[in-house]
DNA sequence: AATAGTATTGCAAATGTTTTCATTTCTTAC
DNA sequence: GTAAGAAATGAAAACATTTGCAATACTATT
């Protein structure tokens, strides 16, 4: 190996073994058009020999983009979330550029600091999940001024542009599912709201929509679990020992649904003919349950989807309207749920 | 707003505002052992109120590390990816490095363009899932002399450090516990083999397991499903629609097994009674499963907080040795399996 | 064969940092 | 009050690119 094969190749290098300047390199990468077919084969030849690989760092500190987009999630292995970014990662890398993925736990406070290092790595553009955030938070990205969307919840006053459903409206539709249904007997179970406005704003459409009909979910039945299957299954079951049962139980999101349904199933409770469970979110594998899952669908993927597109069109064009998407979630009518 | 202000702040901004030269701002972000305390002061005063973020992009060039790493996973919304995305991202998150993310679905000639493109944005280090790449990504990679870590699946003779369970042998403990259990009527369902090795190497652990007990699973059990509850599902109750049924089902992975299990549900086909039921993963939810599925554990977990210690410290201390860490699997014995 | 116009290329400055080396300032001991 | 040494700071070069402008090389037209 030479010498000069040792380090790596940088544009100079290029330019040299294709006897040209560093500025037609440069052109040849960023504006193909403006140079000779001929001398760019030149250096076409010239980049494939040397290996060279450009150096995007360089370019971005010419004010030109770094192709990054920044993605913060409350962590990746929940199913609502996986779906989410998965589809926004598509949709994104369609449109040439490349995420930055970061989790915070649901804790605020950490989020604004992954922002900050994201901010100091460039990223183009910014996506979080959910409507709640630092004023900290807010205020970093409005003074730099990076194109940013919030995902999944959606709403009209927010400054900055939200994409995703009204959370509030899901959980009425399944409030009001089970209200039409009479039952007045009505258990909840839901994950900790701290840090986490979609849960938050289900619950209270839930409780609204039960209201309308005068029920409402009393303190006994008032479960609270995190965001697992276990821990739901545990804690229905535990409910479901007293004497006293509800002849329904909201679901918070379809994980705990499932944990529900595994609580009814291992008890030997039939669903839907003893009691109704619905769930939230219609993740994949809701509809394959056995029994199929009433649930409400908000379609993660279409969200990550749409919010892509739209921070990519945020990004190349200057001009920046806050116009909110809200993409409608919808009751999905299945096998878990019978009238009282 | 003065003009001032409008551009965003840099460097010599805050030295100007600080009555300091840039040198000074600079150590004392870098080295603040070598800046006074009170000029200290006065720089972070002056950050402040400019709201300077630091230039990544600028520090990269000096060859200076970007402080990001790759990770190109098949895609993000597996279950199975969900988990070590996570713990990854965390383990790495804590060593200070920031993730640039893509996925590629299964098609590996994708991977080598995602490749190419984080180090363009000059990666500090590289982790792709499985030991199985394309020739070209291999070569790039040793090329550019990027730390890289092969996620998930273990094998001792890769070039490159590989850090993950021998998906063989987590195949073969299951292959053997069915054998063991006296099942001789046994049926696969497995995913797409096609660019993935881990399902590839399982499934020959299952069949070389059986095959020592004389036992082989005939053409017409032999499904082959998408990752997928529903497609899983579906394939079974047809599979099941036969006169001619299994004694065993071993499905190549936790959400093959959901699906098989929600079919035998459908089907009123109990389990374990009438048919027995293995995953491989252990999954998030499948100890919760009603009936709890036998499965093989592979720490998802695990392996992510490894890889991540790993390709830090191949990142910072400059001597690499290519020493894979195997992670061992477990067979889970749950509720799914009898003897026959 | 000369000219005008266009296509292609190179030069040099600029981008936002870090770092080496030199210079200045501060301590401390006498 | 001075000298020696240490601590703190600044000037300038370096990093890998891009780009505006000027220079050169072509092409077509007369």
């Amino acid at each position: 190996m030479s010498d000069r094969d040792k380090k790596k190749a940088d544009i100079i290098a290029v330019a040299k073994a294709a006897r040209v300047s560093p500025s037609t390199v440069s052109r040849s990468f960023n504006h193909p058009e403006l140079v000779k077919a001929s001398t760019r084969k030149k250096i076409d030849h010239a980049v494939r020999r040397l290996g060279y690989i450009r150096n995007r760092a360089a370019q971005t500190i010419h004010g030109i983009r770094s192709g990054t987009v920044g993605l913060i999630v409350p962590t990746v292995d929940h199913a609502i979330f996986a779906e989410l970014i998965q589809s926004f990662s598509e949709a994104i890398e369609d449109r040439g550029f490349t995420i930055l993925l970061a989790s915070h736990g649901y804790e605020l406070q950490r989020e604004y600091v992954l922002v900050r290092k994201m901010l100091e790595h460039r990223v183009d553009g910014m996506a979080l999940i959910g409507i709640e955030h630092e004023a900290e938070t807010f205020g970093l990205l409005k003074r730099q001024g990076v194109p940013t969307v919030l995902l999944w919840n959606y709403s009209e006053q927010s400054t900055f542009t939200s994409i995703g459903s009204d959370n509030f409206h899901a959980g009425w539709l399944i409030g009001r599912h089970i209200a039409k249904l009479n039952h007045t007997r009505v258990a909840g179970i839901f994950p900790p709201i701290k840090g986490n406005d979609r849960a938050a704003e289900r619950r209270k459409g839930v409780e609204c929509a039960l209201a309308e009909f005068g029920v409402r979910i009393p303190a006994e039945w008032d479960l609270e679990t995190p965001y697992s299957v276990g821990a739901a299954k545990d804690a229905v079951l535990q409910m479901m020992a007293h004497e006293e049962r509800p002849t329904a139980l909201v679901c918070g999101n379809d994980v705990l649904a499932w944990g529900a349904l595994h609580a009814f199933s291992k008890a030997g409770i039939r669903v839907p003919d003893e009691i109704s469970v619905t769930g939230i979110g219609d993740f994949k594998g809701s509809r394959d349950f056995e029994p199929a899952l009433t649930t409400v669908r908000i379609p993660a993927r279409q969200i990550g989807a749409k919010a892509a597109r739209r921070i990519a069109e945020d990004i190349t064009s200057a001009n920046r309207n806050a116009m909110s998407e809200r993409v409608v979630p919808e009751l999905i009518v299945r096998r878990t749920c019978a009238p009282v």
